[in-house]
DNA sequence: TTGCGATCTGGAGAGGTCTCCGTTAACGTA
DNA sequence: TACGTTAACGGAGACCTCTCCAGATCGCAA
C-alpha cells in the first residue's frame, strides 16, 4: 500500500522536475526538490539519482522511440531503419539533457525495467530484423550497439551521420 | 620567469598527486591538495581541472603509448597494428583512473598540446598507413575514432575485443 | 474514535569540484 | 641592501550529489 501523502508528493516531484528541466537543461537536484516543496531526502526516496530522475521524465520520449520499431521496419529495410531510429534516438539523447548517460549501459549494473530494458528491446528487434534477412551479422549484439550509439551523441553533431554509416557497415554481413 | 616557489609547488603537486592516485584512483582534488601541503587554490591554478591533472600524472603512459606506434607498424599490417594499438590504449585508460575521461574529445574544446594531440597523431599515423595500403576507408577521421574508443574502455572489458573488431571491419575497405 | 505500528519526511551534513580574492613573499632594480 | 611590483598562495565559501535518521504522519484495527 503506498500512502496518499507519497504518492502525491511523488507526482509533484515529477512536474516540478519536467518544470526546472524545461527552462534549464543543467537544473540541479536541489533546485528541483525546493521547486516541488520538498527536501532533498524526499526527492532522492522517490529517485535514487539524478539518472533514475531523467529517465523518468523522458518515459514518454521513449515509450515513443521504442514504439516507433515496427513502422520503420514496415516501411525500410533493416539496416535503414535501424539508422534512422538511431539518428532519432541521438537526437533525444541530446535534446535531453543528462538521457545520454542516463541510458548508457554503465549506468544499469541493475536495468530499469522501465526505460533501459525497452531501449535493448528495440535494438534488439531491429538488429532480428536485419539478421533474419542476412544484411546484419549474427553475432550483433544489442547492448554493444547502444554502448557504441554513446560515441554519437558526444560528439560533435555534424560527425554522427558518418560516424553511424561506419558503425552500420561493421555491423553488416559482408558481400561474398 | 617563473617564481622557484611556484615551480616547486608544481612538482610537489605532481608528485603526491602520482601516490594518491596509486593508492585510490579515486582521490579527491582537495585530498592531493593537502597531501602536497598547499591550498585547492593553488591546485587549481596548476590544473585548471580533474582532467588536466590526471593527463599530466599519465604523460608518460601517454608517450609510450604515441611512441610504439612506429614498431607496430613495422610488425604488422595496418589494420592489425591499428587494433593492437587500440587494446593498449583502452587497457590503459581502464588502468589509470578518469584517463579515459580526460582523453575524450569532449573534454577538449581547446586542444592540450601535451596529451590530446598527440594521441590524435598516433591514430592518424596508424590510419594513414591503411589508407595508404588501400585497406581502411580514406574518409577515415582520427577524432571519430578517438570518440569510438569511449565505447571500448566504457563497454565491460569482456567485450572490448568484440566491439572493436566492428569499429576495424566499419573503417576497413569493402573487398569488391 | 483512538491508538499504534509502519512509512514517509525534510534538513543537516559529509564530502566533492572549482572560484574568488585579500594577503604573502619572490625577485628585478636601484 | 632595501623596496615596489606583481605573481602566487591558500582558504573561505558557493553550489553540487547523495546519505542518514529523529521525528512527523498516515491509515488500519479495535
Amino acid at each position: 500500500m503506498v500512502r496518499a501523502d507519497a504518492r502525491e508528493n511523488r507526482a509533484r516531484i515529477l512536474a516540478a522536475a519536467r518544470e526546472a528541466f524545461a527552462e534549464d537543461g543543467d537544473t540541479s537536484m536541489n533546485q528541483i526538490a525546493q521547486r516541488a516543496g520538498v527536501g532533498p531526502g524526499t526527492l532522492y526516496r522517490n529517485y535514487p539519482n539524478r539518472d533514475a530522475l531523467v529517465l523518468a521524465i523522458n518515459q514518454e520520449e521513449i515509450e515513443r522511440l521504442t514504439g516507433s520499431v515496427d513502422q520503420l521496419l514496415a516501411a525500410s529495410p533493416p539496416v535503414e531503419a535501424l539508422r534512422l531510429w538511431t539518428i532519432d534516438l541521438v537526437a533525444a539523447m541530446r535534446a535531453k539533457n543528462g538521457l545520454g548517460d542516463a541510458l548508457s549501459p554503465a549506468a544499469h549494473k541493475a536495468i530499469t525495467e522501465q526505460s533501459y530494458g525497452p531501449v535493448i528491446e528495440a535494438i534488439t528487434s531491429l538488429l532480428d530484423a536485419g539478421k533474419r534477412d542476412g544484411v546484419i551479422r549474427s553475432d550483433a549484439e544489442p547492448g554493444d550497439f547502444l554502448q557504441l550509439t554513446g560515441a554519437l551523441w558526444r560528439a560533435a553533431p555534424e560527425r554522427t551521420e558518418s560516424i553511424l554509416a561506419l558503425i552500420l557497415d561493421g555491423l553488416s554481413v559482408r558481400p561474398r
